[in-house]
DNA sequence: CTGCACCGA
DNA sequence: ACGATTCGGTGCAGA
């Protein structure tokens, strides 16, 4: 009897997932596979595989999205190996059955491979089960007896027992089929179950069609292909072919290791040829990491030529330890004391730096010429670029910055390596992770014993880099994001490093005033609060042990759960404070504590010796194209209590100097105004109307000067909501009131703002089409979760839908901003200088003589950059530090 | 390393 | 029955 082998999308996706920690993961999917399919087919000589993806419609992948490379070299080997690929829309079972009841009419027999144990039921009775053990995965026969040892059932109640330990655990659904043997049974002694309610949820569950009906509804138009029995032949020609490509991409690369300044001219030569031609060249420079995440001196550069051919350019001494002339050529800068180290890497990295500036300069002027790079951001010390340069703006067009690329094109993702790069858009997974190649030695350790494995990688990274910048390039295009690319992205790496390499002053005697300050009242809240609660001993910062004493020992109302216990958040304290004195010590002594530690105390780690605050602006990290700030995040220093507000008096510009704060008004409601083309809204800002008033008025229906102010706090939450991608439920939690009333709200907000509405409905709707939304500057945000099958999931795409053009068009209108402002300041000589963005908000060290200019400069920066239907409006404020700035 | 809590836009 | 307004970063507790 001919067999059939049908492997199923649930054991694709447990190859996937599989991840073997010796193998990059991507490839190690594949290879698992083939070593299981292989072994499957082994033991079965003879038999005909097919691979069948059911649930999943006619045109889509067997693997995720995320492993977009695998599944073409898993479709590829599948077609050059012969295996039929079956896709249908109807689930995995019905499909297995549809195929396995054609097989036995034919005389044949179906056995699917999945990882999926439900397929067993029906007319299924045995499966191969796909499971991982060790990180490997094998496979197991399951059948009758199988069953019955592993569950102690039989198999007539095993659809049953799947059907019911999916809704009431394993162990519940166990227990009711052993006592009662069937669902017939159990039906019989329903009554003895214990609980109305549980007792209603298996009755329902035994009349649910989709597990109990014994015969399964076919699957119209599935056919079970021509049988085709697997060749092991076939195989191993197609992974010979496979290994004898990826040897190909490995070793057949050239490459060279230099410290030789001859060698290293003809290299650059060589360069320029490949530019000149209108080429890509790979550049890789290697450095250390220093304080405040930023790099150290040069230690080397590589170049690509070619996807095949590159160099390493190390970094050398000019003189020993000794002080003796070294030869052109040794590569020793490690054996250089370290005082005079600096001093002797200088001198051979700024031959280097001139050939990479002449590079740039040329690929910038030459069409089609590019120079790959990875995170150009932090590259600006080794490329030669002088400000002054940028005099007439900011020119950096010869790069291809395949961070920034490949973050446009998913924004989605945690990192972007070169080795992720690789992957996705070369299939390429060779490379390693640079975390991994490095593990516990810095570049310059590994370097000074292990030249030719530092070389061989830094050099892999440049060819990666080259091979790629073309094909996101390419994507970029498509996508139609290269004008974001090139206008916004881009030139922003130079801004944000410009900013975070002047940083920001701050005053540490005055911070240090300021965290000691706070230690005395908080000693005090300390021992007041273990007195009130009877408690010597508890720790006030442990939500757990609070959460206990609060509600479990001293029985105060209003608790509420959370996974892991009683919820101490600020809002049910806030509720209990009014009766609860010890409340509101609590609540004083977590804002005072949350003060100390992130802002004064954590602060003062980050004071560079130039007395500033270098903070890192990272480009490549938000899903909606904000920028992002750590080490520390200046982006949330406290503005909103009296109390925390003070801590900005610690910020200062230099002696003489102030500060010029501007910020957006209502950015993004005016980003809503403008894109929904809402009449109401879109004349209220032309009257000028305070616009929460308006809402107010509009939505409670009150004339404009009657609204109270809750009414006008309520409508301000309103927009918030609707900015947000509003539901009910969490406008209600806002502002403490009903559900049905919040309701009530947005139902009105919605009749007297038509145009919003129709507007965040077709944002939903056309992101669920294309599968992604788009700001006014072409941005997308992929948006997977509108395809998820949770209702929850599909909830939160579409609050995202909603919410992602609106605050990613003021990111756009942001950077955009930024980088008008940062190019006239220079542009006109200034000497003010922009050092910091919080989102909608700009902080300029301005220079004596310059306040006047630099608002200007700022209003007309921010309010020109974008031209929307409803004028932007920005607020600028002129102080002696970042208190009365703002 | 995860969850909670809390700072900002 | 669930879980319910977006985007981030940091510090702490507790596993």
């Amino acid at each position: 009897m001919l067999e059939r082998i049908l492997f199923d999308e649930h054991s694709m996706m447990a190859l996937a997932f599989a991840e073997t920690p010796d193998l990059p993961s991507g490839d190690a999917a594949l290879s698992e596979f083939l070593r299981l399919f292989f072994a499957v087919l082994d033991k079965r000589q003879g038999a005909s595989p097919l691979v069948v993806s059911a649930g999943r419609g006619e045109n889509t992948s067997l693997l995720p999205a995320e492993l977009l490379p695998q599944e073409k070299a898993l479709e590829d080997f599948l077609q050059e190996a012969g295996v039929p690929v079956l896709r249908t829309a109807a689930s995995a079972p019905a499909a297995a059955e549809t195929l396995r009841k054609e097989a036995e009419e034919a005389g044949e027999e179906l056995l699917p491979v999945t990882a999926d144990l439900s397929l067993l039921q029906k007319g299924t009775k045995k499966l191969l089960l796909v499971e991982k053990e060790e990180g490997t995965l094998k496979t197991v026969l399951w059948d009758a007896a199988k069953i019955r040892e592993t569950f102690g059932l039989s198999e007539d109640s095993f659809p049953a027992f799947l059907a019911l330990s999916k809704r009431l655990g394993q162990k519940r659904a166990q227990a009711l089929l052993q006592k009662y043997g069937t669902p017939e049974g159990i039906r019989e002694h329903l009554t003895e179950i214990p609980g109305a309610h549980k007792r209603d949820r298996v009755s329902s569950i035994l009349q649910d069609p989709a597990f109990m009906k014994e015969e399964a509804v076919p699957v119209p138009g599935l056919a079970l292909p021509a049988a085709a029995p697997f060749d092991p032949s076939t195989a191993k020609k197609v992974l010979s072919s496979l290994s004898k490509k990826e040897e190909a991409a490995s070793s057949s690369a050239s490459e060279t290791l230099t410290g030789d300044r001859e060698e290293a001219e003809a290299l650059f030569r060589r360069a320029e040829e490949v530019l000149q031609s209108g080429g890509t060249v790979g550049v890789v420079p290697l450095s250390d990491p220093q304080r405040f995440g930023k790099r150290g001196p040069l230690l080397g550069v590589s170049l690509a030529l070619s996807e095949r051919e590159s160099a390493f350019l190390v970094v050398s001494a000019t003189e020993n330890a000794d002080g003796a002339a070294l030869p052109e050529g040794q590569l020793s800068l490690f054996d250089v004391p370290e005082e005079k180290k600096e001093n002797a890497s200088l001198l051979t990295a700024s031959f280097l730096v001139s050939h990479l500036k002449s590079l740039r300069l040329l690929a910038g002027k030459t069409k089609g010429a590019r120079l790959a790079v990875f995170g150009l951001q932090q590259q600006f010390p080794f490329w030669g670029i002088e400000e002054e340069e940028f005099h007439d703006g900011i020119h950096l067009q010869g790069f291809f910055d395949c961070l920034i690329g490949a973050y446009l094109i998913n924004p989605l993702k945690n990192d972007y390596t070169p080795r992720d790069i690789g992957t996705e858009y070369l299939k390429d997974d060779t490379l390693p992770e640079e975390k991994a190649f490095l593990a516990k030695k810095s570049y310059g350790e590994k370097l000074k014993t292990e030249e030719k494995e530092v070389s061989g990688f830094v050099q892999h990274t440049a060819r990666i880099l080259a091979e790629s910048a073309p094909k996101i390039e390419d994507s970029l295009r498509k996508e139609e994001m290269e004008n974001l690319y090139e206008t916004i992205e881009l030139p922003l790496t130079y801004v944000l490093w410009d900013m975070q390499r002047i940083g920001i002053r701050v005053l540490p005697e005055k911070l240090k005033k300021f965290g000691d300050d706070l230690t005395g009242r908080i000693a005090e809240l300390d021992a007041k609060i273990h007195g009130e609660t009877g408690d010597p001993d508890f720790n006030i910062a442990s939500p757990k042990q609070l959460g206990e004493l609060l509600f479990d020992r001293m029985h105060l109302p209003g608790g509420k759960k959370t996974k892991s216990g009683w919820s101490t958040s600020a809002d049910i304290l806030e509720k209990l404070s009014p009766d609860y004195p010890v409340v509101a010590d609590i609540l004083e002594y977590r804002a005072l504590t949350k003060l100390k530690s992130t802002y004064a105390d954590g602060l003062s780690e980050f004071i560079a010796p130039d007395s500033r605050i270098h903070t890192t602006f990272h480009q490549t990290i938000t899903a909606t194209g904000r920028i992002s700030s750590t080490d520390p995040n200046l982006q949330n220093i406290p503005m909103r209590t009296p109390q925390g507000r003070e801590i900005r008096k610690v910020f200062l510009p230099r002696d003489g100097w102030s500060f010029t704060d501007s910020d957006y008004s209502q950015i993004e409601l005016r980003i809503l105004a403008s894109m929904s083309g809402d009449e109401a809204l879109i004349e209220a800002y032309q009257g000028g109307k305070d616009i929460h008033r308006m809402t107010a008025s509009r939505v409670f229906n009150t004339p404009f000067d009657e609204v109270t102010d809750l009414q006008r706090r309520n409508a301000k939450a309103v927009n918030f909501g609707i900015v947000y991608g509003i539901s009910s439920f969490g406008l209600s939690q806002g502002l403490s009131i009903s559900r049905e009333e919040a309701a009530a709200y947005i139902d009105q907000y919605f009749k007297m703002f038509p145009g919003i509405k129709t507007f965040l409905d077709r944002q939903v709707t056309d992101a669920k089409t294309n599968g992604y939304s788009v700001t006014m500057m072409g941005r997308r945000r992929p948006i997977p979760e509108l395809k998820e099958s949770s209702y929850m999931r599909r909830q939160f795409g579409e609050r995202v839908a909603m919410n992602a053009p609106i605050q990613g068009t003021g990111a756009d209108i942001m950077k955009k901003a930024m980088i008008r402002v940062w190019e006239r300041l220079h542009r006109e000589n200034r000497k003010s200088q922009l050092i910091l963005q919080i989102h909608d908000e700009l902080l300029i060290e301005t220079a004596p003589g310059e306040e006047k200019d630099v608002e200007t400069i700022l209003r007309e920066g921010m309010m020109g950059a974008a031209d929307l239907k409803v004028a932007l409006e920005v607020d600028c404020h002129n102080g002696t530090d970042w208190y009365e700035a703002k």
